[in-house]
DNA sequence: GCGGTTATGGACGATGTCGTCAAGAACGCT
DNA sequence: AGCGTTCTTGACGACATCGTCCATAACCGC
């Protein structure tokens, strides 16, 4: 039910949606949903709400596990984001549509979308430490920068791919931010015993 | 008049742009609006479209020029548009705004944003390519999934920067992706020869 | 200066949209 | 079953919005 007005919303956008189209997606009388959540704009806050949250609990879920595997994981994860993003049946991230649309404009969306980035930051981060302790990036590095530039190419790619960038330059662009993270810095004579990731 | 109809449309959106408020804003007749133009529809196809081709021509302004400050150009251009998003008082980008809410809806505004994005992609391309040229950027490297990426950051770093993200995590992730560009593979003994951009 | 042409502007009808409300359905409790 | 309470609903008023239309103003060649 609340899926249907968040589907409405994320198609159309939040200005471009009507109540009446809301009680028709969801088969609810437009006074139910008056009645229940107040108006168009705590609906909607109710409702993005919602998605941020999950898709917070998506990054850490995809993000979170044994270090070995941490390296892995996070080339998943971008990875089946490009592929996803440049599938045109893709509607685009509602994170990033109600930030464009409304975050000049409405308070809460604009904490909430901030709170939303910063966290999955936070997954990445983490994930990023764990390949650090794993061996896969270099120690030395600050991951919190690093997580800071992988969110922004993640972002990137979301708006390339909604503008209609195909799936193996998206892939591509990931990859190479990937090759882009520095690697330990390796004396030559060590390089055989240090653990990296399984192929 | 032109302008003053693509800043309400800038800051209101498609959707939640009534043909009164341009009319209102531009000091014009609503029905000199229609017949100049036809309609809202195509009135926002002109205005986005010219705001394409300006933002195009930018993106080649301030990227082209002499190989040795290639590399200059591009971190400033890169640095100037982080402290740009980063500015409460920013709109967005319009083809941002504009591509996240109409790609789907609208093949003219589709086409028009891959078109630019791509342009902009290819004016990266040549500037590394410059980059390449006065020994800044590993030869072996391909410019062209450089760019890709580095246009993916830039699209980023809006997406960021509008959700709120302060100036300097935005500066950060321009130079830690700077930073992650192949450099020339210089054999120890020639580190003093090799061209290099002034500080 | 003048007739014809074009541009202008705001009133207008039709429709869309928001939020409310009273009538009715569903439900629980005794 | 009978009753009261809550939930649901679609019609409704007020207003916004779209696109049209015509009376008027500006402009042009002569």
């Amino acid at each position: 039910m609340l899926t249907a007005a968040r589907d409405q919303f994320w198609t159309t956008g939040y200005a471009g949606t009507s109540m009446d189209a809301i009680a028709a997606a969801t088969g609810l009388g437009k006074g139910s949903l008056y009645g229940a959540f107040g108006g168009k704009r705590e609906l909607f806050h109710r409702v993005f709400g919602d998605h941020c949250d999950e898709a917070i609990q998506l990054a850490n879920r995809r993000l979170s596990g044994a270090d070995e595997q941490a390296l892995e994981r996070l080339t998943a994860y971008l990875m089946d984001h490009a592929a996803f993003s440049s599938d045109p049946r893709h509607r685009g991230c509602l994170l990033a549509k109600t930030t464009a649309e409304l975050t000049e404009h409405d308070e809460v969306v604009s904490a909430r979308s901030l709170g939303a980035f910063q966290a999955v930051q936070q997954a990445i981060t983490a994930d990023l430490e764990a390949c650090q302790r794993n061996g896969d990036i270099d120690p030395a590095a600050d991951p919190r920068q690093l997580a800071a530039l992988l969110l922004a190419v993640h972002r990137g790619i979301e708006a390339l791919g909604k503008a209609g960038t195909d799936e193996s330059t998206l892939r591509n662009i990931t990859e190479t931010a990937l090759a882009g993270l520095p690697r330990p810095a390796l004396s030559p004579a060590e390089n055989a015993g240090s653990p990296r990731r399984s192929a």
